[in-house]
DNA sequence: TTACCCACGC
DNA sequence: GACGTACGTGGGTAAG
């Protein structure tokens, strides 16, 4: 049994705490939202490290060892507020009552006292976790040291090993005293060499190891500017390494060993908690604290390399991976297959396992169970190779998505590092990355590939239970997994693409810009690049003397609703314009298209990304086709383009009317807004009425708008300030009309304050399948940040039950045509919209059952309803 | 390569 | 009143 030891950096994270809490206090008045959050993270840590040993550190003093070197130390810095001064000894009280000892030494800072400690890696046996908020910790990284630093506020850490930093870094732990070293650091006063940031310090250290290195070679480094700049601040460089390393021997008085932790007392810990007012931790500690389960680091792994697949390897449940480089999985090829089993760990080379019977016999039982990560992509990559795969109960992405869609990095050896294993690397780490990339010789690959398997392997039950704690089990098992093998065939199957239009519309165009480009050129008086807004900008408001409506960054903004309001002013902007539209067609969606087109098969295969979107919709890439143009005539006609894969076959679009606003009245439960729908009124007039009190003859056109464009507001969340742009009015006027709104659906203005207390409550919003958004900022004292996450609560839940409905749609109909005997078939979602291809003769039964399926697959307070069209592309199906 | 601007869909 | 304002993908330019 090895020790745990766990070593807290006391000052940075009550720093965190407090700045990142709402100024709590008690009944007493007395300030408590720093040790709140502290010991938030503490009863976490606790969970997750199970730790054998612990100690927090505190700084000691205002002065320190450093200062005799360089007085300046820390200087500029602001006083400690004294609402967080106040809470250091109520932070020690806590501690004694967790029976978590504490320790500060004279002269030194919590950093040094933690790096002496975190020596005792060197026997054996130790395994060493520092908690804190400051990056120059990260110099303690190591085999046996692991450095969590805290992210956004306190409610996430992420783990660095070695590995990690230098996925994300670039750069090895001790390296991180050279980068401070050359970067120098703000808050801490320190110089470093003035003009040197992040990405010149890392690139000299790559080129040079150390910042000794760096001045041995002096000579060879690029660039006369930045050679210069090293030399005068040599001492400035060398004082400020000095000061950022971290003492490794500092004269501390306790040993690792009299820091052993047995464990709190719980009816000790809840005096103190509910003295502090610190109710909702009284029932964490109440119940019992050894849930989560930790991995040790694992330092070896065993892989057979199979030659020839038997059947005998296999037990009926195994955790796989299909290895691809690259992101397109329609195109890429497999490097290897690996496979972990209660058995062993085996890699089966590539041509081995696609030329075997054993192998595709396996993968086709459906009750050979396969944990996966990414089940779609695993379909897919099979498919390509004449292997249906079947059986596929886990899949690592889409539940990490569901546990916390916020994460955005979903590989595995990000999951596994989050959930306490460290073992897996990077694909970056193994293969390189942009030009430099490439397979490493087959023991490497094997071993890489089944550390992956090895974590699927591990962690399946641990995710699951996650999900189940969350009630996420049924939104994973019955919509996103079996969602994931349907859009797999979707985008396998791909859409077929009259490639002769697209070049047609293309040479029409390609026309039509140059005689635009030359115009555009005599009315600016000279030649310039249309497609440069840099350019564009002093020629339109220096040269033609139009007025600036707006400003970017980096100079005038050139953006359409900008042109827009100068279109009566010069000839030139309506061509301008007319360019623009037109460019945005030839380049991205003619030259777009054309170049993702499989030249075998005239078909376009998008990928969905199912593990994106914060709310729960699906995304499309390489290429997207959930953005391809509809609202102008123009350039709707690219969709002539995408016509049905068989003759005699056309194509079928259904779409949710107004399915967001629907799902407000069914959640909010508003009267009016029920009515509305169950009459089936047109919802924008209506809320004109509503708005405006006036009956159905007395909204205008313009009134009309307004109310559309507040009800899009309601749906995309929009501020008073988006909803002021989009209507060209103040906002003051903007958050009248919002105003008026929720007067109006009194329902829907106290959903809105419900759901903002809950998410303000538990951390988190959820839909109607208990999809979640965490929302951390709720909370900020920061306005922004604060309106922010509010607005999201109230739209996260509107769009991702939406996106939930037409999830289970998807799987629904998809059943129904499989029952029915039908060859009708799904090829893309769009949000609210699916589009199927389907021969002529199944035309009658598609108009019934797909507006069937659609509009009940759940069952709401208010009915939903499905428009559907048809055709001979999709253009024409409108 | 990366940052920025712009534009398309829902 | 602050501050920067729905989410995505992708094309282009310009600067490093």
């Amino acid at each position: 049994m090895s020790n745990k030891l766990v070593l807290i950096d006391g000052n940075s994270i009550i720093y965190r705490a407090f700045f990142a809490l709402p100024l709590l206090n008690n009944d007493k008045g007395v300030y408590t939202n720093a040790v709140y959050g502290f010991t938030t993270m503490l009863l976490r840590i606790l969970e997750e490290e199970q730790p054998t040993h612990i100690l927090v550190a505190f700084d000691a003093g205002k002065t320190t060892f450093r200062h005799e070197t360089y007085k300046e130390y820390k200087g500029g810095r602001q006083k400690t507020p004294p609402e967080l001064s106040e809470q250091f000894p109520l932070l020690k009280e806590v501690l004694d009552a967790f029976s978590i000892p504490h320790y500060q030494l004279e002269q030194y800072e919590a950093d040094d006292i933690i790096g002496t400690l975190s020596t005792v890696e060197k026997e054996d046996d130790w395994n060493v976790t520092v908690i804190s908020g400051d990056k120059d910790l990260l110099q303690l990284t190591s085999d046996q040291v692991t450095v969590s630093l805290t992210k956004k506020g306190i409610s996430e850490v992420e783990r660095y090993t070695p590995a990690f930093m230098k996925e994300k870094m670039d750069i090895a732990p001790d390296q991180i005293i050279d980068l401070k070293a050359l970067m120098g650091d703000k808050s801490d006063n320190i110089p470093g060499v003035p003009g040197v940031g992040e990405k010149t310090a890392v690139k000299l250290l790559k080129q040079f190891g150390t910042l000794e290195g760096i001045y041995d070679h002096i000579e060879e480094v690029s660039g006369k500017k930045l050679k210069e700049k090293l030399t005068t601040y040599k001492d400035e460089a060398f004082l400020s390494k000095d000061l950022v390393t971290i003492k490794r021997d500092s004269p501390i008085t306790v040993e690792p060993k009299e820091l052993a932790y047995g464990g709190y007392d719980p009816n000790q810990l809840s005096g103190m908690f509910k003295e502090l007012g610190f109710q909702s931790l009284l029932d964490r500690i109440g119940g019992d604290t050894t849930a989560e389960g930790t991995s040790e680091p694992m330092k070896e792994i065993d892989v057979t390399i199979l030659r020839e697949v038997t059947d005998d390897i296999f037990t009926g449940k195994e955790a796989l991976v299909a290895e691809m480089l690259g992101e397109n999985y329609h195109t890429g090829t497999i490097e290897g297959f690996g496979i972990s089993n209660e058995k062993g760990n085996y890699f089966i080379p590539a041509e081995v396992a696609l030329q075997s019977a054993a192998f595709q016999e396996w993968a086709e039982q459906y009750d050979n169970k396969k944990m996966v990560f990414d089940a779609k992509k695993t379909l897919v990559v099979l498919l390509n190779h004449g292997i249906h795969i079947k059986g596929i109960d886990f899949d690592m992405l889409l539940a990490s998505y569901l546990l916390n869609p916020s994460e955005n990095n979903h590989d595995i050896p990000a999951i596994s590092n989050r959930l306490g294993k460290t073992d897996v690397l990077y694909d970056e780490e193994v293969y390189g990355k942009g030009a430099k990339q490439k397979v490493p010789e087959e023991q490497v690959l094997a071993e890489h590939i089944i550390r992956k398997t090895a974590a699927l392997y591990a962690l399946e039950e641990q995710m699951e239970e996650k999900l189940k704690a969350n009630e996420q089990l049924e939104l994973y098992k019955e919509l996103e997994m079996p969602l994931a093998l349907i859009l797999g065939e979707m985008e396998h199957l791909g859409v077929l693409v009259d490639i002769s239009n697209l070049e047609e519309m293309g040479n029409g165009l390609k026309q039509r810009l140059q005689d635009l480009e030359k115009e555009i050129h005599e009315l600016a008086g000279e030649p310039f690049n249309l497609n440069s807004p840099k350019q564009l900008g002093p020629i339109l408001f220096e040269k033609l003397n139009l007025p600036v409506i707006k400003k970017t960054k980096t100079g005038y903004s050139t953006a359409a609703d900008v042109l827009e309001q100068l279109e009566n002013e010069h000839e030139i902007i309506p061509k301008l314009l007319l360019y623009r539209q037109l460019g945005k067609l030839q380049s991205t969606y003619i030259e777009g298209l054309l170049k993702v087109v499989d030249p075998h098969t005239n078909k376009i295969h998008t990928r969905f990304n199912q593990a994106l979107t914060q709310t729960g919709r699906l995304s499309s890439m390489e290429p997207n086709l959930q953005n391809i143009p509809i609202r102008l005539e123009e350039g709707r006609k690219i969709r002539q383009a995408f016509v049905p894969a068989k003759k005699g076959w056309i194509m079928f679009a259904a779409d949710y009317s107004q399915i967001e606003l629907r799902v407000l009245a069914h959640m909010a439960n508003d009267d009016k807004l029920i009515r509305a729908f169950q009459e089936d009124l047109d919802i924008h007039t209506q809320t004109a009425m509503d708005v405006f009190h006036v009956d159905k003859e007395g909204v205008t056109d313009s009134m009309r708008r307004q109310a559309k464009a507040v009800n899009f507001g309601i749906v995309y969340g929009i501020s008073d300030y988006g909803l002021s742009q989009s209507l060209g009015i103040t906002r003051k006027e903007a958050k009248k009309f919002i105003d008026r709104y929720f007067e109006s659906y009194p329902g829907v203005k106290s959903y809105m304050d419900e759901i903002i207390q809950e998410a303000k409550h538990q951390g988190y919003v959820t839909t109607l399948m208990k999809r979640r958004r965490y929302l951390p900022d709720i909370t900020s004292r920061n306005f922004n940040k604060r309106s922010f996450a509010e607005r999201t609560a109230m739209n996260t839940p509107i769009q991702g039950s939406a996106a939930d409905i037409i999830k289970k749609a998807m799987i629904d109909l998809y059943g129904r045509l499989e029952e029915e005997n039908l060859n009708a078939r799904m090829l893309l979602q769009v949000h609210d919209e699916l589009i199927l291809e389907a021969p002529k003769e199944e035309l009658e039964k598609l108009m019934e059952i797909v507006p069937e399926v659609m509009e009940h697959t759940v069952e709401l307070h208010i009915p939903l309803k499905v428009d559907y069209a048809y055709g001979d592309s999709w253009f024409d199906a409108k």
